[in-house]
DNA sequence: CCTGCTACCTGATGGC
DNA sequence: TGCCATCAGGTAGCAG
């Protein structure tokens, strides 16, 4: 369920527990984590590697290593899970597809849902899922003339074009919703027919939305070492989605709940009209 | 090329 | 209580 913010703050978090570190070993549980790829594969290619940095593409996971790299889609459940070495063994119960076994412990990937994945790639754009990423939404290169030029290039309802990874790389269903939520702007409205202080809000609705989610995200940070943790941006922050029938905390009409593309988009009809 | 639909999975929830 | 349908923060693969 990870949107680009949740991601940043595991990659933040991760970092200096796994830098410089060596994999001694990886063990594949379920090879549903790693398809196509196989256990034997990735044994090769991870055990002995060193971990020379984490990083993040869109919603995607990296671990960049001295021999190519790892990543990681967390998609709507995944999540990484650390267990200290000096702690012994995961304990039973715990469900883990995929670990990282290093001289003080273990990282794990765990997905129940199994809808994630576990890749070794020679570099990131190997993937064609990463190769085809837009503009991260976090990047400096997002920039208003940017974001006037993806929506005009290609007209859609904001909604679609927003989570759309190819044209932006890191939006979610929630923080469209989000997003179109603070700026006023109609789900629907045609990308390309946007006024000039329309497109101003929409841009900075979006940095908006997601640097204070990315600060939730921090506040605590995750704690890998609690099978419990979860991500912690979204609840706090909430202001439409899945506020369906509530009252909108800016003008108290119902928020309605609609389908786009096969999800869910809330939004306040009031506020956001086209 | 583009767009839209479905498959991929499992668990939680709510109505009957 | 049990059963069934529906929903879930995402992408990849395929048809048209």
């Amino acid at each position: 369920m990870p949107e680009a913010p949740e991601v940043e703050a595991v990659v933040r978090t991760l970092r200096p527990l796994v830098q410089g570190k060596q994999i001694h070993r990886i063990r594949v549980i379920h090879e549903v984590a790693v398809r196509p790829q196989s256990s034997a594969f990735l044994n090769r290619r991870l055990a002995g590697a060193h971990i020379l940095d984490a990083g993040r593409r869109g919603k995607y996971l990296l671990l960049m290593l001295d021999r190519g790299c790892v990543a990681i889609h967390f998609k709507f459940d995944g999540q990484l899970l650390w267990f200290d070495k000096a702690a012994g063994a995961p304990p039973r119960g715990v469900h883990l597809d995929f670990t990282f076994e290093m001289e003080d412990g273990t990282l794990a990937f765990v997905d129940q849902r199994h809808l994630g994945h576990v890749q070794w790639l020679c570099k990131p754009d190997d993937s064609p899922g990463i190769k085809a990423l837009g503009v991260d939404a976090f990047s400096k290169l997002f920039t208003l003339p940017r974001l006037v030029e993806i929506c005009r290039s290609r007209p859609r309802p904001l909604k679609i074009l927003l989570v759309d990874q190819t044209r932006i790389a890191g939006i979610g269903n929630i923080y469209a919703s989000e997003s179109l939520w603070l700026a006023r702007l109609s789900p629907w409205k045609r990308s390309d027919l946007l006024s000039p202080a329309e497109f101003k809000r929409l841009h900075k609705a979006v940095v908006s939305v997601l640097a204070r989610a990315l600060e939730c995200c921090l506040h605590p940070p995750p704690d890998f070492r609690n099978p419990q943790w979860w991500f912690n941006g979204v609840e706090k922050m909430l202001r439409v989605y899945d506020r369906e029938v509530k009252s909108c905390r800016r003008c108290g009409s119902k928020i309605r709940r609609v389908e786009q593309g096969g999800r869910s988009t809330y939004f306040c009809a009031n506020c956001q009209r086209q």
